[in-house]
DNA sequence: GTATGTGCAAACCTTTTGCATTTAC
DNA sequence: GTAAATGCAAAAGGTTTGCACATAC
């Protein structure tokens, strides 16, 4: 369970730690979060963690590989669970939905073009923005 | 010229936009600048005009479709001028860099995973990070 | 002359940090 | 018992906004 994930990533085991690594495990259905909203849940479960707690476990989380952080348009940093796999996300403006996906002919191409342009690669992100099926282009 | 260009964009002819957009078109080695850098060369030319200034007219020129805006890692908006067709971006982690670049393959491969996802795509931003050239790999 | 644009300073929002207190081991 | 983690409040950094004054047309 989460203590043993902790110990593994070499964290001590604390109760802050623990609760936000289970809430970033039990969203299924949006698994990407922003601090503030990890916050607002822990509220909710009327956890008195601070806000800047929420900060730097993530970041540390982050650190040790078990999330990854996000910087959609709008501007702030979003997180999610690191699920193993490499992905990209499409974004709905409308209502946030954020839908991943890989394509291994994209992947190919960035490091053809990064080589071509002289650049050695250590990161890339590629976020599509538009309407999700359920939210209607705004006028069409 | 600038003159027009403000014009045929709808807006009035002042001097703090003449001179912003003169800074932008003036940029060959590195067409994108955060407004922090516009606003400097703005006070190394002289002139006295304000930052916030710089960013109402920067995002004037955007809505105006004049200037597009990034979000590169790291946090600042970065600007260019719009040179008319798309393009993505690589930028140096270590020096700043940035190249352009188009790939027709990557763009339709968005096309088609947007379609498939049900998402119809009004926009989207793909940016590689790494090590130009010129800047050695950190540890290798 | 009137509507718009600008400068300045203050506000904003997200994220980080300093420091005294609490907790894990 | 000691080093690390937390809470709070304050700071930081980039960007926006309110308002009185200046400018374009």
């Amino acid at each position: 369970m989460e203590t043993q994930d902790l110990r593994n990533a070499g964290l001590k085991v604390t109760l802050p730690r623990i609760k936000i690594l289970e809430i970033l495990e039990k969203q299924q259905d949006d698994r990407h979060l922003s601090a503030e909203k990890v916050y607002k849940i822990l509220l909710a479960e009327g956890e008195e963690i601070g806000l800047a707690t929420v900060y730097r476990v993530l970041t540390q989380f982050e650190a040790a590989g078990l999330v990854n952080r996000h910087h959609f348009e709008g501007g702030n940093s979003i997180f999610e669970l690191n699920s193993g796999g490499h992905h990209d996300h499409v974004v709905c403006m409308k209502c946030g939905k954020v839908d991943e996906f890989t394509d291994e002919v994209i992947e190919k191409r960035q490091s053809e073009i990064a080589l071509r342009l002289g650049y050695t690669l250590t990161d890339h992100s590629l976020y599509l923005y538009g309407y999700c099926a359920a939210c209607k282009p705004p006028k069409a």
